[in-house]
DNA sequence: GCAAAAGTGTTGTGTCTACACCCATGT
DNA sequence: ACATGGGTGTAGACACAACACTTTTGC
């Protein structure tokens, strides 16, 4: 309450304290995924929470934020990570200043990091209640990945090196949240240069039936796929990418 | 390594300078311009950069960049903001240790507000070189916008309130950067609901020439027009808005 | 042979660009 | 009449969803 918390700058500006949080996103049976903390400390003790923490001097608002998760979850395989948003709302942390800048990662299907006791993987469609406003921050990362599997290639950072076109249709469905047919899912990334198949297969279940040929995105780097058909430039239709 | 983890209680955490930018586009003479501001303190000193200060306690950071603009360059009729990005490099500031939150602000193209001396328009096409880091925030702000103009109804930001489809036309040519045909922008926007004719027309210029009908937009709240049509989830396809 | 799973062929639909053509006004 | 600019009609290109059908495996 009467805690002079701020600091200053050498310009005679009082600065918040910063953090950094991550919505870390991974597809494991059959859902989307979400890692959360429990809190050990006042305030929200025993809330779950975005893992994240304190900005420090020399690193960027990435590094920080790659730094917590190795550190505090020991999560490092991050597929993908980009920049969500920053918060501001001057009460959003009870106990000081604060800003918080929310970070997207992604991880692939196939890996299984050791967590610590205090934190573990909620389904984005049944999460408790949440820390602070991280409640709002999971939905706009959600949203983002539903976006860019869309009109990019980020499909690269929910699926394993190599993988059949019905497990790739599986990591879809759960990360878009609705039925996807495995038959179009194929025609429209191979239409558009984004998968490119191994020349090799899987073998068949106990079950039978016909072993599935495997698939491997082109490239890991993000790349727009779908430029918005609508408004472009005037001349000829671009070609498909070859 | 042997650093000593985040503590919940705030002691001793040093914390950034925090500042609010702003990326201010608006069609002015048939060109895409930005509002820059010329620097008259070091570091910089004399070199154009976007307008925006440090973020005061108790403000949002769009609370900060919109005092920022109507205090300084005399803004206010902004018709869109949204936030950008956050910008962390921990030298980005030869001064002092600051990260800078960039957003973008839209305004029609039929306000002209007073500038004070140190503040003007530059085409974006044509821009000098900033200060800062604020070089690589003007094209991310332009690719908002292109993209957004694409698939939303965020050329509410940029028109007037009323006006004829080829005055809208040449703003969405200006802002996209390659020519539109006024044809078929009309047809797009009228199917998805965005436009709607106002039933009443311009007068023919001194050249003469079919007079044109005025046409609004249905809505000045963002809304998404075009859902990415891949993907999407299985069922009937969708209606227009009606 | 039969069930199971993968993959292809085909049809229909919606949305866009391009371009020809028609309409309304001033001189 | 004719130039100038606004607006409509229509054809073609694409990309997609849906679904029937074929292929390849295990038992």
């Amino acid at each position: 309450m009467g805690r002079k918390l701020v600091t200053e700058t050498n310009t005679g500006h009082p600065t918040p304290a910063h953090v950094t949080l991550a919505v870390v996103l991974q597809v494991r049976a059959g859902e989307l995924q979400s890692l959360l903390w429990q809190r050990a400390r006042a305030p929200f003790k025993g809330r779950w929470a975005l893992p994240g923490g304190y900005l420090s001097k020399g690193d960027t608002l990435e590094d920080s934020i790659r730094r917590h998760l190795a550190e505090k979850v020991d999560v490092r395989d991050l597929s993908h990570l980009e920049q969500l948003e920053t918060l501001s709302e001057p009460k959003r942390s009870p106990k000081e200043w604060q800003l918080a800048t929310a970070y997207l990662g992604l991880m692939p299907s196939d890996v299984d990091p050791e967590l610590p006791g205090d934190t573990d993987w909620h389904a984005v469609d049944n999460l408790p209640a949440l820390a602070f406003d991280h409640d709002s921050i999971v939905p706009a990362g959600r949203e983002r990945l539903r976006a860019k599997l869309s009109y990019t290639n980020l499909g690269f950072a929910l699926a394993p090196s190599e993988f059949t076109i019905s497990e790739l249709r599986d990591l879809y469905a759960a990360a878009l949240g609705h039925d996807v047919s495995a038959t179009n899912l194929q025609r429209v990334l191979l239409r558009r240069g984004v998968l490119e198949p191994i020349g090799r297969q899987r073998a068949s279940g106990p079950t039978g039936g016909r072993p599935g040929s495997l698939f491997r995105f082109r490239t890991s780097e993000l790349e727009i796929t779908d430029q918005f058909a609508v408004l472009r430039p005037p001349g000829p239709a671009r070609l498909p990418v070859a």
